[in-house]
DNA sequence: ATTTTAAGTTAATAGTTGCTAACTGTAAAG
DNA sequence: CTTTACAGTTAGCAACTATTAACTTAAAAT
């Protein structure tokens, strides 16, 4: 028995359908598409889910509460300030990792989707997930190991976009395997960028 | 008479095609969507192309022809290493303002949209444009202004995602007017984490 | 002055979309 | 042993898709 069969049928819509729009975009996100990569017909799928918005909501909170989680466990373990920037770089990445690159790829289609709803979630999850990444280069400057001359909320955005970059660049070579192959090289380029010297 | 009006049809469907895909992305691109932004039934489409997929061949050769024309420029103008780098990005910013951010788009959902013949167009320009700037970053380097430490090809991917990080950032924040509020900062920062020091 | 061409229209094609209804089998509940 | 709920099926709906054909009209070419 593999682990795909193990998923409720419910879960592995949920996980299909990301792989959609991850892998093929948003237009290839159809009742038939998601129905074929599950084993079932598109029919099927309303008897799990009332509507597709109603799937593309669950992929969102899901791929977006595992990213939320993960700069709230590296808070909560009270490092130094270097040590939880790094702690959540970290985290951040294994869940990038996980996720095979979902969490970008979602906020950057459905922020022009035009759906309100859908933008509004993703919104102010990255709202909050940046101010979070601020507070702690703020308590950086405060403590004299970040650059004073930086903008926290900017340098937080700027992470943020990063990492997207690591996708699309990850998708433009068509790469397998990791998205980003050395995390430690990464966060010691950043920390050139942002730490005191 | 409005510079709107003095575009031919043709020139104003490619157009119209691609703030489609900017702004609301590629599920609507569709004939009739883009036959009503420029005034015109989706049948009068096919007097001026064969298909919509030669809309989009016009519109990534359009797009892309002048982010290549732009490093091309600033090449050709042959400055020292450093004026060089700041021009290439300068001229990125540039096309990237009058373009209303349509490359990276462009690039993002053709990366993942299935169709071999875009994501070669697109592969092989953004291949071409890494390593020019990385051909500059090398130069900087055998100079000894840029730190020997950094991949040049890493950094010039890097450049190219950080606009992308930039474009994200403003669809995010629903901002209007320039994508780049203060390119020469950006820049500054930028050569902050390249430049020796 | 007539013909031809360009650029638009409407109407129609076949295929796809989200979604529903009616049906079927199977497994748990009573 | 029967009933019921679940999770699937097929068939079908209206609305949409890309594209084509037949027609109109106005301007350019002859």
């Amino acid at each position: 028995m593999t682990i795909e069969e193990e998923l409720s049928t419910r879960e592995r819509i949920i996980k299909a359908g990301a792989q959609i729009i991850v892998e093929e975009g948003l237009r290839k996100f159809t009742a038939k598409n998601i129905g074929y990569r599950v084993g079932i017909t598109d029919a099927a799928i309303y008897k799990h889910f009332p509507s597709l918005d109603n799937i593309v909501i669950e992929i969102i909170n899901k791929y977006i509460s595992r990213c939320s989680g993960s700069v709230d466990r590296s808070l909560a373990m009270n490092l130094p300030v270097e040590e939880t920037l790094r702690q959540v770089i970290k985290e951040h990445i294994s869940v990038l990792e996980e996720t095979n690159g979902a969490v970008p790829v979602l906020c950057f289609e459905f922020s022009r989707s035009g759906n309100v709803r859908f933008f509004d979630i993703l919104h102010s999850f990255v709202e909050n997930y940046r101010e979070k990444l601020a507070q702690i280069l703020k308590k950086g400057q405060e403590e004299g190991i970040v650059r004073a001359d930086i903008d926290p909320k900017e340098i937080a955005m700027l992470f943020v976009g990063l990492i997207q970059a690591k996708v699309f660049a990850y998708i433009m070579e068509k790469r397998e395997g990791p998205i980003i192959k050395d995390p430690d090289q990464l966060i010691s380029e950043l920390f050139y960028g942002i730490m005191k010297r």
